[in-house]
DNA sequence: GCCGTTTTCGGCCCGACTGTTTTCAGTCG
């Protein structure tokens, strides 16, 4: 069993005990180490073996008996037992907006209704206006609920919600009354996928903008409007945007608030209260001011900047606020510096017209120049391949020499004879060594047999890396967002054959593929791995995906250092010589 | 269920909006 496994478990045992109504506490701990155990990743088993889990923090001797029970047995004993007291449908009713578990559990008790489609059938005879509490009003939300789910409304990739929320600030910012825009939530953290695009405006005239904010084209439907704050659901992807208006004082704080994450602030907060503060979405205050004293003034609050340097911390960027460990960083001056798309200089995977990109060479090369580019490796597909156009040697060799000549043309900027090469079932390249030494580097992938057991897979993998033409492993653990789940690799194994043999992973930055993911690039930083940012091309314009692969190094805490995309060309060429 | 440079017990982040109330519980982020 995962860790991703194991999250989801602790969040489904974390609503069994909402249900039964018990200790807000303990369930937040539940929900907390689930957050923590998800991001560990495949580190919770080294964690594990050591002994170390009730070091991780949320994690005391409880839990650590139960990932280990996870662990070893795949089942928990507990978690069993709790599925046995509440009937499954209980948990898939939570998944109705506005519907919680007290609303839930009352609704079982009183009618036993336990799925959404009995649920339904009573909203919809009028049934549910017997229930003390429960009036038209409430019937006609759950009802709207309900359809929503069945709509459906799935995780926006990063890119998607990008283009949503540009459109709304584009939108927002002509009015008068907005003073200051910013987009917060997981769109501001840059995460993979994002649920709902929050905005957050500073202005004087809240009402207004919330009015208009409503009004705006692309909403559907209005969730809720008040005084300083409102949710629409918008488009086609039935999207849900929350806009939040603050005085312009508050911006700073409001901002830090809803760009969360939510355990970020949670622990934030914690220490904030250590420190004898007080922080909520309208500032830092002082915690000893009298109780008669009326509104206290904030010490901190108008900018991000000012509240960081209050607390005596350097400025934590977006993307690494997610509690793992960026606040002990900042507090002692600590944190990374982040990569940098400017610092980018050049590609490796990029396919050309050989095989099945849109573009010839020359073009690709010319609009990585543009970019200020130094190199770019050019890396089609390989013989066997035959549905994205493989190469055969022939086709390989005449690559190498159009190459040559685009090199002897082009001023600036080198282009890099290469091959994204197949790793065929038993772990073998797919071309023969007697050209692979033609090449200036090899990236290997995975394209074919993603079924196969993980112990093979493992084995395929590492075995191209032993390979000593092999520079970089492709989209390590082919995953496709909603496409493909992941093919199963022992990635401590792969990464521990990726250090010894000197090979890169790659950070594809294809929004589809986002692989590595940040948590496990950020494992293989840890392991001393170098990662290469990859836009994998087919055309001229997917060479700005890099902005994408930025985002994943950057919440993986990556600097230029980890990167090989961030060598000059020199350093460059000697790293491929591995 | 976790945690401790005030504590091994008694805390645990905090505020807005809705619908149903007449002072507040439930839900959400």
């Amino acid at each position: 069993m995962n860790s991703q496994e194991i999250a989801v478990i602790f969040r489904e045992i974390a609503e069994i005990l909402e249900l039964k109504g018990e200790n807000p506490f303990r369930i937040r701990a539940y929900l907390r180490a689930a957050e923590r155990v998800e991001q560990l990743g495949s580190e919770l088993e080294v964690i594990a073996d050591k002994g170390q889990l009730t070091e991780i923090p949320g994690i005391g001797v409880d839990l650590a008996s139960k990932i280990r029970e996870l662990l070893s047995t795949g089942s928990l004993t507990y978690y069993q037992q709790l599925k046995k007291e509440i009937p499954e449908g209980l948990l898939k009713m939570l998944n109705i907006q506005g519907l919680g578990p007290k609303t839930v559990k009352r609704l079982y008790q009183e009618f036993n209704i336990d799925s959404i489609e009995k649920l339904e059938k009573y909203a919809r005879s009028g049934k549910l206006g017997q229930i003390e509490g429960i009036k038209e009003k409430t019937q006609k939300n759950i009802l709207r609920g309900i359809e929503l789910l069945k709509e459906g409304s799935s995780r926006l990739l990063l890119p998607q919600a990008i283009k949503i929320a540009e459109d709304f600030l584009s939108q927002l910012k002509k009015l008068k009354e907005v003073e200051k825009i910013e987009v917060g939530g997981s769109l501001r953290r840059q995460k993979e996928t994002v649920r709902d695009i929050d905005i957050l405006v500073a202005s004087s005239k809240p009402l207004t903008v919330i009015e208009k904010f409503t009004r705006l084209a692309p909403v559907k439907e209005i969730l809720s409007h008040g005084e300083t704050k409102a949710s629409v659901i918008a488009g086609g992807d039935n999207v849900q945007v929350d806009l939040r208006v603050v005085d312009k004082k508050s911006f700073g704080s409001s901002l830090l608030y809803f760009t969360g994450s939510k355990s970020f602030n949670i622990a934030l907060r914690g220490y904030v209260q250590k420190k004898g503060y007080k922080i909520n979405e309208y500032g830092v205050f002082s915690v000893n001011v009298g109780a008669h004293s009326r509104a206290p003034k904030p010490l901190a609050g108008k900018t991000e900047e000012g509240i960081f340097s209050l607390l005596k911390m350097s400025y934590i960027p977006p993307e690494l606020r997610e509690d793992r460990g960026e606040i002990e960083a900042a507090l002692k001056d600590n944190l990374p510096k982040l990569v940098e798309t400017k610092e980018m200089k050049g590609d490796f995977h990029v396919h050309s017209l050989y095989s099945d990109g849109k573009n010839t060479i020359q073009e690709m090369a010319e609009a990585a120049q543009k970019r200020g580019y130094k190199y770019l490796g050019i890396s089609d597909h390989s013989q066997s391949l035959k549905v994205a156009g493989g190469l055969s040697i022939k086709e390989l060799k005449d690559s190498i020499e159009e190459i040559e000549k685009i090199n002897r043309k082009l001023k600036g900027i080198k282009v890099l004879a290469g091959t994204e090469v197949d790793i065929l079932a038993e772990g073998g390249i797919d071309y023969p060594e007697s050209i692979l030494k033609e090449l200036d580097f090899v990236i290997a992938a995975i394209h074919s047999g993603f079924k196969q057991p993980k112990a093979k897979q493992t084995k395929r993998i590492i075995s191209a890396c032993k390979n000593k033409y092999v520079n970089f492993i492709a989209h390590p653990t082919g995953g496709l967002w909603g496409v493909r789940d992941p093919y199963q690799i022992d990635l401590e194994e792969v990464l521990k054959a990726a250090s010894d043999y000197g090979v890169a992973l790659e950070i594809n930055c294809h929004p589809e593929r986002y692989d590595l993911n940040d948590i496990s690039a950020m494992q293989a930083k840890q392991r001393g791995v170098k990662l290469a940012l990859n836009t994998d091309s087919h055309s001229v314009e997917q060479l700005q995906l890099i902005d994408l692969g930025i985002s994943v190094a950057r919440r993986a805490w990556l600097t230029s250092s980890d990167i090989v995309n961030c060598m000059s060309l020199g350093e460059l060429e000697k790293w491929l010589k591995k």
